[in-house]
RNA sequence: GGAGCGGUAGUUCAGUCGGUUAGAACGCCAGCCUGUCACGUUGGAGGUCGCGGGUUCGAGCCCCGUCCGCUCCGCCA
């Protein structure tokens, strides 16, 4: 630290070397413990604690003066380091062999009692939100907002010395064709006329590749206007990443020593490299999820062979008609409550569950020793059936087995919800401090929409398909086509994705016409990327982290809001702003805008007489 | 758009079966105290039980509605 005017060292640099030196502190009071005679002050500036004395025998006048000292109070003062007396160290204090024996002080500013003790914890939300800036004092939020300062700055550096150039693209930019709802700009100056927040700077960073710049990246403020969750703001910041003559490997090594680097900073560990690798099929098989986190065990298991020709009809006829017969062996679980099986069942049916309850096998050993497999289906099934699923899902006395039945999308969504809720209620990963990178790759390309009924891009329209599954591009089996496209997931979320993209204008325009876009609307849309293409556009491809659930996970919170310091609540809104908010009318029509909004009135009906 | 949990003193919470004057801890205010560090000690102030309505002799507690916060589903290329 540079003395300046204000002070001459940190409240935490202060130690036994600078006995009998004078230094000047500043900061804010802590906590006063007031004697009569004596006071102390602890001193705590953004370093940390040093325990300051008031003593009427150093200086009477300052000593009295000190006795009006509360907390939060900002002050400077100026005194000698001494030892502590012996048998008055503080082990918990850094600085707690030492203490400043104060001379003079100056009270820079009083402060008036905080509506929130800053010591002890706090759970009402709107009041860390609205005094947002004082929530940030307390240690806990310092510590986040500096670790993620550390991790930020890790990844540039990081990347800066991979050849990286950062580069800023436009905030103001167009409207996306699909995808996530934008925020809308109205330009002014263009009457009529709307701006959109990017979602990404996805368009820009493959025509920086167009530009030749080879290497770019970008600490990228990005915005959808979407409903929030714990882990999803309406802006938030992706660490945006693309490169030419680059294949999948070079950037999962590149993102692997990137992520390496972002942890080492944070937490000072050294993640194992490579980070295994997982096809989304075999994702999807095992865990029900393209994010799975695999902290934990209790896989799906396919028990096709085991039920294919059963004499249980419903099992029987779905893996007849195509669909699967799925399992679940939630080890030591048979001692679940009712509260938690109508829990799982409620989430079931929200999966798309078309049953009312989970088949399930509850095995107990019951007063006689013996073991027994509770269950509405064990009678239905045959002997050789009970054996082989026994051995296939490892069935052991307090396990509970679920089984789903059904079409292949609904088993993993189903399942996979189900797998996750059990392991929350068996308290599996709490405490945990695991860290499960896992690459999922070989994304499919294509989705088809029901409700839009139409083919729709799983990652992006600029993903390139596997260079194998042209041929069912080309043939029109879009459901078969894979793509060159890789997330990296950590216990269970998504920290990013990216893809090798499609650099050929040609072949870039099959795909929007797959995707339902017009010849016509093509060149309104994208006419700047297709013709980019034709004049010499690289091979390509990139990745984007969210860097915000990253500095959440290093910090071991469970809200990016907790690493974010100004965040949105629920509703989208800035408690401590009070943003947003209305505009004037003249405002308004400055910009050709005119909102269509009304308050709903209340209903003026007649409250129901009680007497007749 | 849907589901769940919560809202009681400045804060964190308790509040039994619907029944006397709604409690505790911390914080706050005042006094005392020269070695504390969660200082101690004596005293004091502080409540629209989110809001509105209903049931009841009586509601923090039961019912209906509503607002706010959080979590999840839908949504998030």
């Amino acid at each position: 630290m540079i003395p300046n005017a204000y002070r001459s060292l940190h409240c935490n640099a202060i130690r036994a070397e600078h006995i009998g030196q004078n230094v000047t502190l500043a900061g804010w009071v802590n906590s006063a413990r007031d004697h009569g005679g004596v006071i102390f002050v602890d001193l705590r500036d953004r370093e940390g604690l040093t325990q300051v004395v008031f003593r009427p025998e150093e200086n009477a006048e300052v000593a009295a003066q000190s006795h009006d000292l509360r907390e939060e109070d900002v002050i400077q003062v100026t005194g000698r380091v001494e030892k502590r007396l012996t048998g008055t160290e503080n082990v918990k204090l850094d600085t707690g062999a030492v203490e400043v024996v104060v001379s003079s002080f100056n009270l820079l500013n009083k402060a008036d009692v905080l509506p929130f003790q800053l010591d002890r914890e706090l759970s009402n939300e709107d009041m860390r939100m609205k005094y947002r800036y004082l929530d940030l004092r307390r240690e806990r939020m310092n510590k986040n907002i500096r670790q993620r300062h550390k991790i930020t700055n890790a990844a540039r550096n990081y990347l800066d010395a991979q050849g990286f150039i950062e580069v800023e693209t436009p905030i103001l930019s167009n409207p996306t064709p699909e995808g996530a709802r934008d925020f809308l700009v109205p330009a002014r100056l263009s009457p009529g006329k709307f701006f959109a927040l990017p979602q990404a700077p996805q368009q820009y960073k493959q025509l920086l590749m167009v530009a030749g710049l080879e290497r770019y990246f970008q600490i990228a403020r990005c915005f959808r206007d979407e409903d929030l969750r714990a882990d999803r703001q309406p802006e938030f910041t992706q660490i945006d990443i693309e490169a030419s003559f680059i294949q999948q490997n070079d950037i999962i090594s590149l993102v692997e020593g990137l992520l390496a680097s972002m942890f080492k900073a944070g937490q000072g560990i050294d993640i194992p490299l490579p980070f295994p690798r997982m096809t989304y099929q075999e994702a999807m098989d095992r865990f029900g999820s393209d994010k799975p986190d695999t902290r934990f065990g209790n896989e799906i298991v396919d028990m096709a062979d085991v039920f294919a020709k059963s004499e249980f009809k419903i099992f029987r006829t779905t893996l007849e008609n195509g669909g699967v017969v799925r399992a679940i062996n939630a080890k030591g679980f048979a001692g679940i409550t009712t509260g938690q099986m109508i829990r799982l069942n409620e989430i079931a049916i929200q999966a798309g569950m078309k049953v009312k309850q989970l088949a399930f096998i509850k095995v107990e050993r019951n007063e006689a020793g013996v073991l027994e497999y509770k269950s509405p289906l064990w009678k239905f099934f045959g002997e050789e059936e009970k054996a082989a699923l026994i051995t296939k899902l490892g069935v052991e006395e307090n396990d509970i087995v679920f089984f789903y039945a059904g079409t292949w999308e609904e088993a993993c969504n189903i399942l996979g919800r189900v797998r996750l809720e059990i392991a929350d209620m068996q308290e599996i990963t709490k405490g945990s401090t695991a860290l499960n990178f896992l690459w999922v790759v070989d994304f499919p390309l294509l989705a088809y929409s029901p409700e839009d009924q139409s083919w729709v891009a799983v990652h992006h329209p600029f993903t390139r398909p596997k260079a194998e599954d042209v041929p069912f591009l080309d043939a029109g089996e879009y459901g078969k086509v894979r793509a060159e496209a890789y997330d990296v997931v950590l216990n269970g979320y998504e920290l990013g994705g990216g893809s090798i993209r499609i650099h050929e204008s040609d072949l870039q325009s099959k795909m929007f016409s797959v995707l339902g876009v017009t010849p016509e609307e093509q060149q309104i849309k994208f006419r700047h990327i297709l013709e980019a293409f034709k004049f010499g556009a690289p091979p390509h491809g990139g990745l984007a982290l969210g860097l915000d659930r990253i500095a959440m996970l290093v910090a071991g919170e469970e809200s990016i809001r907790e690493v974010i310091a100004f965040p949105k609540n629920n509703k989208a809104c800035d408690l401590m702003t009070d943003s947003p908010t209305t505009v004037d009318f003249k405002q308004l029509r400055e910009l050709y805008v005119q909102s269509t909004w009304k308050e709903k009135k209340k209903e003026e009906v007649a409250t129901p007489s009680t007497q007749a």
